[in-house]
RNA sequence: GGUCCCAUCGUCUAACGGUUAGGACACCAGAUUCUCAAUCUGGCAAUGCGGGUUCGAUUCCCGCUGGGAUCACCA
């Protein structure tokens, strides 16, 4: 009986995506793509108090722009399906009626007691300390008609609990270890736990595929399965992701940890994804770069990690880098870095595709390709104490007024550029680094730059001669 | 503190009892050279500790140590 495989995303739009969250929704993506089944997103604004006005959208269009799009769940219109809404706030009737239900079986029961009550409760056990489990037994007074402003509880039989993780095993829990835990809130919306496994049964999830901090949470979502008598899912824990002392898990003093923040900085989706998809899974070969089709291929969850990953963003940048080199078209790539850099770069695109040729291999990120490349739109600023820190001030303007007038007569290509300017050095008797150095600075501004030759062919005749002058005195 | 989980180079990881413990990032050196980048070559670098089991443990078992998760009317 291999049901069909349903996967879903719940994150909680309590403001933005957290690159955590990407990595629990890509190996969702893959394992729902890899079997032909269906990949769900449903959020979960059970919190009124943390819910986020942008919260929605800001999920929408992180998942929108790594293109993790959901078959089935919220999106910009909600997609069709036949378990919506895929909104916990609006199946508030789905929970209250199973809520009931418990309530009617003697399984769940209304609580009395105040939050400051149980708080002390609490305090009182850890100071003596004695273990606390709540249970029925400690309410105040037993409440036997329904109440709605109080919370329900549900009551835990004895016993223990198991179920297995496909990646960690099997878990044992002893049921006197689990309170009486709160089911429907005191506002009448569920808790996580409760709101959790009405929906995953009723939109048939069949696997759920989430991060590792709701292990010791789970014998409880397997109690309520059983006690509402719905068949249990495979569940599927990942490891945590830490920061990159490896200290703790990635929180955000450890930097960008708003997905959002990897577009701004021009990272590419498919970049991204190679890289979240290797912290804590491999395909066992020594492969490193797959495309997102060959994730789908590969990807299976006997391969998942049982321990942490740390996020080490230097190993993304030079994937990064490696996608932005050799995994795109030239026209590709133009598409890509058009919103990092001026509008008016691309007026000459024939021009603009020879900086690119000889830039394209330095940029790792994409917000990084403005400052590359601008030595060739916008006339540098040449700091004199720069030009003339290797040699004095006398020979670098000798040098460049001789090259002014050797390069004026001859054809400005590549190797007609080399004959020349070799020619010159021999001539000047200058060090050729030196006096290559000394042509750098005055052309870029800079010290690191393209090839000297290429500089000087793609500026052509004009501009280069211009910017030499301009420091000839 | 209770409960649970985890443990191979600095980092991501391979090796499902027998390997000179492999690959990648980073780092270092060399090649190329007018600098940087890219590219190529080489190098440094790991099985946390202690007991077992076994002819033989990275691998299986136990203990320790270390790290992490969780103990809400948050998810």
């Amino acid at each position: 009986m291999n049901k069909a495989v349903r996967v879903r995303f719940a994150p909680s739009p309590t403001g933005f995506l957290h690159i955590g969250g990407v990595r629990t929704a890509l190996f969702n993506y893959l394992f729902a793509k890899s079997h032909k089944g269906k990949f769900i997103l449903r959020l979960e604004d059970t919190d009124q108090e943390r819910f986020v006005a942008d919260g929605v959208e800001q999920i929408i269009k992180s998942l929108d722009w790594l293109g993790l799009h959901p078959d089935e769940g919220v999106w910009y219109e909600e997609k069709p399906g036949e378990h919506g809404p895929y909104i916990q706030s609006k199946r508030l009737n789905h929970y209250g009626n199973f809520a009931q239900g418990l309530v009617a079986s003697g399984l769940a029961y209304y609580s009395d007691i105040s939050p400051e009550q149980l708080a002390s409760l609490k305090a009182e056990a850890l100071a003596s300390k004695q273990p606390f489990v709540y249970q029925q037994s400690m309410e105040p007074s037993n409440v036997t008609a329904p109440d709605t402003a109080l919370p329900i509880r549900l009551k835990i039989p004895a016993g223990s609990t198991k179920w297995s993780d496909e990646v960690r095993g099997d878990f044992s829990t002893s049921n006197s270890l689990i309170d009486d835990f709160i089911i429907i809130k005191a506002d009448g919306f569920p808790t996580y736990n409760f709101a959790n496994v009405v929906d995953d049964h009723l939109m048939q999830i069949s696997h759920v595929i989430r991060g590792d901090e709701f292990i010791s949470s789970t014998a409880k979502h397997a109690l309520l399965y059983d006690m509402l008598k719905f068949d249990r899912p495979t569940w599927i824990h990942l490891p945590p992701i830490l920061s990159p002392d490896g200290k703790r898990k990635l929180s955000k003093r450890d930097g960008d940890v708003n997905v959002l923040d990897y577009q701004k900085k021009g990272y590419l989706p498919e970049a991204l994804l190679n890289f979240l998809s290797l912290l804590g899974w491999n395909d066992g070969s020594t492969q490193e770069i797959f495309s997102p089709e060959e994730l789908i291929a590969k990807f299976n969850i006997d391969r998942i990690q049982k321990s942490p990953a740390v996020f080490d963003s230097v190993r993304l940048d030079w994937m990064n880098g490696e996608y932005l080199r050799h995994k795109l078209t030239e026209e590709e790539f133009i598409e890509h870095i058009k919103p990092y850099i001026p509008a008016g770069w691309l007026n000459d695109l024939d021009y603009f595709k020879s900086v690119l040729r000889l830039d394209r291999d330095r940029i790792k990120r994409l917000d990084e390709a403005k400052y590359i490349m601008e030595i060739f739109f916008d006339l540098p600023k040449v700091d004199s104490k720069l030009l003339y820190k290797k040699d004095d001030a006398a020979t670098a303007k000798q040098w460049i007024a001789s090259t002014i007038s050797e390069l004026d007569t001859i054809e400005f290509t590549h190797s007609k550029l080399e004959t020349a300017l070799r020619g010159l050095s021999e001539k000047l008797e200058a060090q050729t680094g030196k006096y290559f150095y000394v042509l750098r600075v005055a052309l870029t501004g800079r010290t690191e730059a393209p090839g000297l030759f290429d500089i000087f062919e793609t500026l052509g005749k004009q501009e280069s001669l211009k910017r030499l002058k301009n420091c000839a005195h």
